[in-house]
DNA sequence: GTGAAAGCGCTAACAG
DNA sequence: CTGTTAGCGCTTTCAC
């Protein structure tokens, strides 16, 4: 339908497509009259000036790109996700973005991705979920140039610029709230520990441990990977240890774990209690009243574009590190207010 | 770093742009020999043609929008959008789109979102998850005449293509399998009823006791938005008027469900019977053998993709339908085993 | 089989 | 304040 262009509505107008491209634009230089009839006709007509003819001239795309390796498995089983796109999508938003979403998927390479990403006039920037298999990519599109911010802590290279939580100090809250409650077999089951934010959590565990003089009982420790299945596997796994209290790396874990809890009979917190981290609208359900580490999922979407776009505007180097905070978030489950009767 | 043109590479191998462009887009009228060496050289410098470029002079952006209602408040808490996304994705990645995905968020006015999807020159198609809300926003985009297909049935609209299974028969297909199991009172927790999806379970749900001769009773009928929550909140609604069977609208609530059915001491299936919807993984974790009706999620995004990349090539009219099967898996909630024993 | 030339629709100097 | 002009990097006739 609107296939006006620029030259149509000046025409219409009397004008050259000089002035109403500063309309549209916003530029100072055009007399009031002018600038209110070239307005009426674009309102008119519908007329939207076409996306890609603007994006080769200005060399801008107003288009930035999300990408999700394929190891975040916990994509359609864990409400982090969707929470953390909705995040982005309102930062993009604000900033006038367009958000593209790559799903590397089981099928597809990723080596196919590459060119993709990183064709000149498709993208302004880039983000990217932090992930071991995807570190190689990672450091190509640094090196091409392109505005990159990754979701998480990398792997391998600082010299890159990434958003995170610090989850080490969140997990050292967590487990210091539990010693301060007195147990004295805390145990943890972790995230995939092929990940950053899995190893920092599962690290901020044990420094917590072992600043109080704990020693660390590897039976106590069991590697999940943020789905409720491994939860509640890694639940059944630990409780031969006989752990007083757990802190679990993510809610979605929890529910698993609390599960398991309860099908042995068991009362959390009375017997078990539990800790764990994400603090989405699930925890706090009818049956459930987590304690947990609450992250700012959706301001850290939101955030993280506000980033990106900082990098477009500025350039990339030198590569910058926001790391949001996190807190604790008290209910019933580690058993606070069993010991405040 | 990639910002080379055609031209550059023309000049490296000593041959004119158009060839260069006729090698990429593989037409024929290029000799083996040249073939061989701009192909080399582009591998090489990595070149990749500029994307705007690209679209402003052949009119095609290979983006497809996919539009999500903020009504859609299950998007972070029920698998199947990601799910859905999932597929969606991988249609895009096998027919070289990139995928826009523009969630309506909260606060921003529906209204703001359609010239961004109407600009010319941004997107070949659009995917629109059905939705009253934005019925109006649908008829706006369909009239600029831009390729879309809703996802799920359109409210108003049959003037429109979509693509859907047939929830109606599913849902008779639910509720027969009870009736032949001799249940007598068949209650149903329904989707959100303004939705069509909503609408034509409850509907099925009606059709399929009114063909027993049952009569509906209305105290057995409540209305769930597809969230676990309203799933257990829903059960404990329709608990009194005493049901020996359910079907539930959707899995994520059949959860909710039984978890509120436990919690009263009832036992599934020996007490109540469930049919949930969706069959998304979750529908067969460890303690939950859910029988339910399966539908292909994934392979619907991908068809769904496929669909719109048809109206690209071939035009929007006629209107088209593409409706999907589902089928009937039965594992224990149902009670089938009980049955055979 | 290959090159020259036109132009997609827009922005941004540069004149005036 | 406004118009003219020159491309942005590519595809696609049209000659040869």
């Amino acid at each position: 339908m609107s296939n006006l262009t620029l030259e149509d509505i000046a025409k219409r107008c009397g004008v050259s497509r000089s002035t109403v491209s500063r309309v549209i634009n916003n530029h100072p230089n055009v007399s009031d009259k002018v600038r209110k009839r070239v307005q009426k006709e674009i309102k008119n007509t519908g007329f939207r000036p076409h996306a890609a003819a603007r994006a080769l001239v200005s060399q801008r795309s107003w288009t930035v790109g999300l990408v999700l390796p394929r190891s975040v498995n916990s994509f359609f089983t864990d409400p982090y996700y969707p929470r953390l796109i909705q995040g982005i999508a309102q930062g993009c938003n604000q900033l006038k973005y367009t958000l593209g979403l790559y799903l590397i998927t089981d099928s597809e390479d990723e080596e196919e991705i590459f060119p993709r990403l990183s064709r000149s006039g498709s993208l302004d920037g880039i983000l990217f979920q932090s992930d071991q298999i995807g570190d190689q990519l990672i450091d190509r599109l640094a090196q091409s140039g392109i505005p990159l911010v990754i979701i998480g802590r990398p792997f391998h290279n600082d010299n890159i610029s990434y958003i995170d939580i610090d989850n080490i100090s969140a997990a050292i809250m967590a487990v210091n709230h539990l010693v301060s409650l007195g147990y004295q077999r805390i145990g943890t089951i972790t995230g995939p520990l092929n990940t950053t934010v899995g190893i920092d959590r599962k690290n901020g565990y044990r420094q917590a441990l072992q600043e109080h003089g704990f020693s660390v009982d590897e039976d106590l420790v069991v590697e999940g990977d943020f789905t409720e299945d491994k939860g509640y596997a890694g639940m059944l796994k630990i409780l031969p240890a006989q752990p007083d209290a757990v802190f679990v790396a993510s809610d979605q874990m929890a529910i698993g774990a609390i599960r398991a809890l309860r099908e042995k009979g068991l009362r959390v917190p009375e017997d078990v209690a539990i800790i764990g981290f994400d603090d989405l609208p699930l925890s706090n359900s009818a049956d459930l009243h987590l304690t947990t580490v609450h992250q700012p999922v959706y301001q850290f979407g939101v955030k993280a574009v506000e980033f990106l776009n900082d990098l477009i505007i500025t350039g990339t180097t030198p590569p910058r590190h926001i790391i949001m905070g996190t807190e604790l978030v008290v209910r019933e489950s580690c058993g606070a207010h069993i010991q405040q009767l």
